[in-house]
DNA sequence: TTGACGTCTCGCGATATTACGATACATTAA
DNA sequence: TTAATGTATCGTAATATCGCGAGACGTCAA
């Protein structure tokens, strides 16, 4: 009686909660405002612990855990040189991830209608 | 003397910390297996709150409240009918961040080398 | 060496998230 | 009405996350 709802939908999507559990872990390191700051600033350059807790404004110590939290999801690598340490980008899909969070949610981002 | 390793980098990247805020707390709702499940599910229909913790192997009312935080972000919406409350997808974005997601952390997903 | 600098690690308290059980609410059937 | 079904809300306890301060570590210059 209501209309016919669902599509006829052959197989039931794939993927179940268990598959996910990588997923939302490394969301979930993402989602944080100081971490995607971070990560967009990284898409743009290659940067040092210094520099990056400067732009979010929070001291070092607190900026090189969040980048030790975003290297163990495997989106950064770090390299030593000299005293200092520069962090980069190393997650190839980072990019295209970065571009539907920033179209959805930054102001001067992608309209949709 | 390293070679050259910033890009010339005109400006600094727009956005800042700030910026992120909203971003950040969508993202960490969805950053949960079973809500990135349920919105799967969604994705591809329609369903109502049981039929959806039935398939993530849930108690109804676990799966309800992870229904209203999606909603709460306004990436979903509910419509009653009789008893049940179907849920569906209300935010458009929400089908390009899944297929990110898929693409990078589900077993079929897209690959990238 | 010593000291300065940049980064990292640790433990702590404050706060947030999570799932659960019990219960309340809304709708329909008997 | 009463009972059954489907969903939502609430309080609670276990767990996780967060930023901080103190201090350790590695590197370089004097």
């Amino acid at each position: 009686m209501t209309r016919n709802r669902n599509p006829p939908q052959a197989t039931k999507p794939f993927g179940s909660v268990r598959d996910f559990a990588k997923a939302a872990e490394c969301l979930k390191t993402l989602a944080h405002p100081v971490r995607l700051r971070i990560v967009q600033m990284l898409l743009h350059g290659r940067y040092t612990v210094g520099e990056l807790a400067a732009d979010c404004e929070i001291p070092d110590n607190v900026g090189s855990e969040h980048l030790r939290l975003l290297q163990r999801c495997g989106f950064l690598v770090s390299e030593r040189e000299g005293r200092k340490v520069y962090y980069q980008v190393a997650e190839p899909h980072l990019q295209q991830l970065m571009n539907c969070i920033e179209g959805r949610f930054l102001p001067g981002g992608a309209k949709h209608r």
